[in-house]
Order: C-alpha cells, then structure tokens, then sequence
DNA sequence: TCTGGGGTCCTAAGACTC
DNA sequence: TCTGGAGTCTTAGGACCC
C-alpha cells in the first residue's frame, strides 16, 4: 500500500507577506495583480482575514475592494514567494526524494519507503516548516494522490487529516463533487443536470453513461475518482511543452498600433525565456481576447523548431493578421509549442 | 460594474499520406 | 482511376489547475 502526502501551504501568498511585515498581521490582506484594486487584476491569494469578507481566489480585484475596502492591496512578489517555495521544497525534499511539484504552495511526496507512521512524518514536517521559514501548511495522508490531494482540504488552516481505504464510503462520498480534482464549474453543473451532487453520487452512476455523457477518457476518470481509485504516479520531472506571454490591456483597445507594439514586445519576452532555458520550439499561436471575453486562437507551425525573436515574430505576425480585428481587443499573447532541448 | 497569467490535457475536424 | 479506411499531423476551442 503506498502512502502519500499531499502538503498545501496556508494562503501561501499573503502568509508570505505578513511573515516579512508583522504590521499586516491579523489584518485583511489581498494579494493579487499590480496591487491596485482599481486596476485590472484578480485576487491571487486573500488572507484568512480578508475571506471573513467573502474575498476569494480569481475574484476581481474591484469586486474584492468593494467588499472590503481597508484591506490591505499588495502587488504578487513571484520572485520572493519562489525564493521560500524553494526553501520549502529542500526542506521536504530531504524527507523523501520522491516529491511532485503541483504548484508554487503544493507537493506530493510519497513515504511509503520510511519506517515511521504518515502521522509522525506528517508532524515532523510541519514543525520544521514551521521551525524554518515561520509558515504553516495542512496535510493530507492517503494511499494515493487524489484521496491526498481531498483529505488536505478537509481541515485548514495548519490541518493534517489522514484518510484510509475504508474511509472512502464515510467520509469522501458525503462531498460534494467539486472537491475532485478534475472536476470545475462546467462538469459540476453538468453532473447536477444528471441529479448528481455528491461523490457517492457519482459513485452509484453506471460507467457506461458517465462515458456516454463525457467521453471516454473523462468518463473513465469520473468513474474511478468516485471510487477513491488513482494509480497515477508522482511525477519528479518533466519538460516544458510550451512557454506562453500575454497582457490584458487596462482598457480594450482597436488601435492597431498598440496591439502589435504589445504583441512584439512579448514576442521578445517569449524568444528570450526559451532561449534562456535552452529550447526551442515549433508552433507559435496568437491568442486574442474580444472585449465580449470571446477568446480566438491562429497558430502557425513552422519546417524547424526555433528560438530566433525574428522567426518567432513574424510567424506570430502572420497569425495576427488573420484575425479580424473589428472589436475591440481586452487581452493579447503569444505561446510558442512543441518545445525541445537545444 | 466584473472576469490575470502561466500552464496541461482533451476533443473534434480537416488535411494529408499510405 | 475512383473510392475508402486507417493513421498522423495541424488547428481551434474548451475545461481545468495553481
């Protein structure tokens, strides 16, 4: 039986930052975009004092102000949370090599090999977390990622809730299926058309029609994930398949000029990135948000993968130009796809 | 009045090749 | 020469994750 820990950081961003400026501790505190609430942005992180507020993730920053207006606004410092998120990851690391990055705040390490209880691992973690950087974290013990990844969310802040095999029925099929992994707003609305509101719902469903209503492979995942099933391993490395620029315009622009100053400029940014991490890469695709928030992609892919800024630019020029451009444009970016090692 | 930016994976359709 | 099928690649869009 293999056991796996899933560690989640605590509202990792603004923890962050109340840890190197005591004065916005047991404040509201909302991190996100350039950390002007008037601005165009969304909430990246809100303290847990700021969500008494209803202030939450991927919230728009304005709507965020308007529910709590003496928060504390402060702009996403990535490189400082990268700096302790690495930090973190050494101390963790020396616990198990055996480690999943999932994000900046988020790993899975797998413990089966350790001769000691998950509990007692899980607490040694915690402390020297704790110990060495000032943070807290919830964890979550279970035989696999999925039922990991669930049993951390279930006691936050500063949790560790330990979930075994014959716990499935007790204590994952009461859940609502939004806490799956996989599962987002367009699956949770489609599964309560089907009368399906909870994992054990969804775990009653015949296999057939869940493949019937979402494709084979989807279908499958659902099936197996109600079950608490996932043989998924954890994966310590992989490679970029692709390295992505894009801007939202403080306001939505026709202007021609702008747009293509704009997309040149992260042409360069996007030649530069992958040239610095020594690949190069094939196809170039465009992305163009409407002011209607309707999102339109063109993609080009070129005889040979490149990292030259002119090739990049002028395949992505190409790709402009088939947009017709007769709204105004909110957002504009550029990928580059089908990375491979210099 | 709102709805970021960085990614991954999946699906479906059309082009193309054998 | 015509017609199809299978397999692969490209393109576009969408769902989802942090």
């Amino acid at each position: 039986m293999r056991r796996i820990l899933h560690i989640d950081m605590d509202a990792f961003f603004a923890a962050v930052e109340q840890k190197r400026n005591q004065e916005l501790v047991g404040k509201p505190l909302v991190i996100g975009g350039s950390g002007d609430p008037t601005q165009r942005g969304v909430v990246s992180t809100a303290s847990y004092e700021a969500r008494k507020y209803g202030i939450h993730s991927a919230m728009p920053l304005r709507i965020a102000y308007k529910l709590c207006p003496h928060a504390v606004f402060l702009p996403v410092d990535y490189e400082e949370y990268s700096r302790v998120s690495r930090k973190i990851k050494g101390i963790l690391r020396k616990f198990s090599p055996i480690m999943e990055d999932v994000g900046i705040d988020e790993v899975f390490l797998d413990i089966s090999l350790i001769e000691k209880t998950a509990e007692e691992i899980a607490k040694e973690i915690k402390t020297k977390i704790k110990q060495e950087t000032g943070l807290t974290c919830s964890i979550g013990v279970a035989p696999n990622k999925l039922l990991a990844k669930i049993a951390s969310d279930m006691q936050k802040p500063d949790g560790l809730t330990i979930i075994a095999e014959g716990d499935i029925e007790n204590r994952i099929w009461p859940l609502p299926v939004r806490k799956l992994w996989g599962v987002g707003p367009k699956t949770e609305a489609y599964l309560k058309e089907m009368g399906i509101g909870t994992i054990g719902g969804l775990a009653l469903f015949p296999r057939g029609r869940l493949i019937e209503g979402f494709g084979e492979s989807h279908g499958r995942y659902l099936y197996e994930a109600s079950r608490g099933i996932d043989e998924s391993p954890l994966i310590t490395h992989w490679e970029p398949k692709s390295t992505s620029r894009e801007v939202t315009f403080q306001s939505d622009t026709n202007d021609w000029q702008i747009i293509a100053r704009t997309l040149a400029e992260l042409t360069r940014e996007v030649a530069n990135d992958i040239k610095q991490a020594s690949y190069r890469g094939r196809t170039v695709t465009v992305k163009v948000r409407f002011s209607d928030f309707k999102t339109h992609t063109r993609a080009k892919t070129l005889a040979e993968p490149t990292n030259a800024v002119n090739e990049i630019r002028t395949a992505a020029f190409d790709c402009l130009k088939r947009f017709e451009l007769k709204k105004k444009v909110r957002l504009v970016g550029v990928r580059v796809g089908g990375l491979e090692k210099v």
